[in-house]
DNA sequence: AATAACTTTCAATTTATTTTGAAAGTTTAA
DNA sequence: TTAAACTTTCAAAATAAATTGAAAGTTATT
């Protein structure tokens, strides 16, 4: 396979999870043209390079930026702005479980609070089956967190994470 | 609040919630209403309630049959076919990402693992950073797996699981 | 203060996804 | 074997999401 077309691939098949996976796919592409760009680029170059409009390329980088995936960067002598992505996938993973967690899942917690605040008799039956509904997802997003704190934990370890290593 | 728009609040909370989370909205929906019936429900019941085609209900309903977050339940005397939802949200959670890995991550590791086959000069500044975004991914993915694992394990882990009920 | 270089906005369009519902298919019971 | 009860299919329609690009906005330079 010649670069381009694993480079190409590589954008496409980053673009597919990435829609997959609560960013979207132009978000996801240009990431990962960004991840695989030995250097900084310009707004310019990413738009030319994945044929996308300008006002598509703007707003997307924005939203990279947004999610703390891509970084701006001033060259001396520049007025154009350049971009850099976080190329540390662990990080990159991390934080876009973080966004996620603040824009959808917290929204969401606070509504289940409410729902507990139910009129009528606690015994009824429907009552009790959405109650106990709302309890178990509470407790579930509960030990969701507690295992990603125990992963990122994990990760910090600088002796798991030199074995790790050792695997690559 | 009553009955009824808590009920109505929870179906449509769970259906965003799913949406964002890799099942559709109306599977999101439908999962949320079994889930919060005591008893099963027909298909006839369901687009009853969500007020959904037919076809709509019959697709969405064999869809969550193949995620594995519903059951169909057969009653003695009855033609129709009941369902009946996973209640253990925990379960849920697992299945869904058991099911996503191997339906939108796995597709995605095969293609990394060509992308590294790729022709020319591996030291190349170009070609390296390709390379190298290729293999930071597949690390991150088995990281990922192995925080799981552990995450799954200590789930089934009794101590840990009633240490956790004590939050409930 | 005028111009050039660049970024942002947003209404209109395009593309993708979901839903409908009537028709076809299947199974059970008489 | 026929009819009734029920399930599945799928092309068309509706809805939702992403994209465009020209115009407006901003900032730096002369």
């Amino acid at each position: 396979m010649k670069y381009n077309e694993a480079k190409d691939k590589f954008i496409q098949t980053w673009g597919t999870l990435g829609s997959s996976w609560g960013i979207s796919r132009t978000m996801a592409q240009v990431h990962a043209l960004l991840l695989i760009s030995a250097d900084t680029l310009s707004a310019e170059e990413i738009m030319e390079d994945l044929k996308i409009s300008r006002g598509n390329a703007n707003m997307t980088i924005r939203d990279l930026m947004d999610w703390g995936l891509v970084y701006k960067e001033l060259k001396a002598g520049e007025r154009k702005e350049f971009f850099r992505a976080e190329k540390d996938i662990w990080k990159v993973a991390k934080q876009i479980i973080k966004e996620r967690r603040k824009r959808e899942i917290e929204p969401v917690l606070s509504v289940l609070e409410e729902l507990k605040q139910i009129d009528g008799n606690k015994n009824d039956k429907k009552h009790k089956a959405l109650i106990d509904a709302v309890t178990n997802i509470e407790s579930v997003v509960d030990k969701a967190d507690f295992a990603l704190d125990r992963a990122i934990k994990l990760d910090e370890n600088a002796l798991v994470s030199a074995l790790f290593k050792l695997f690559k």
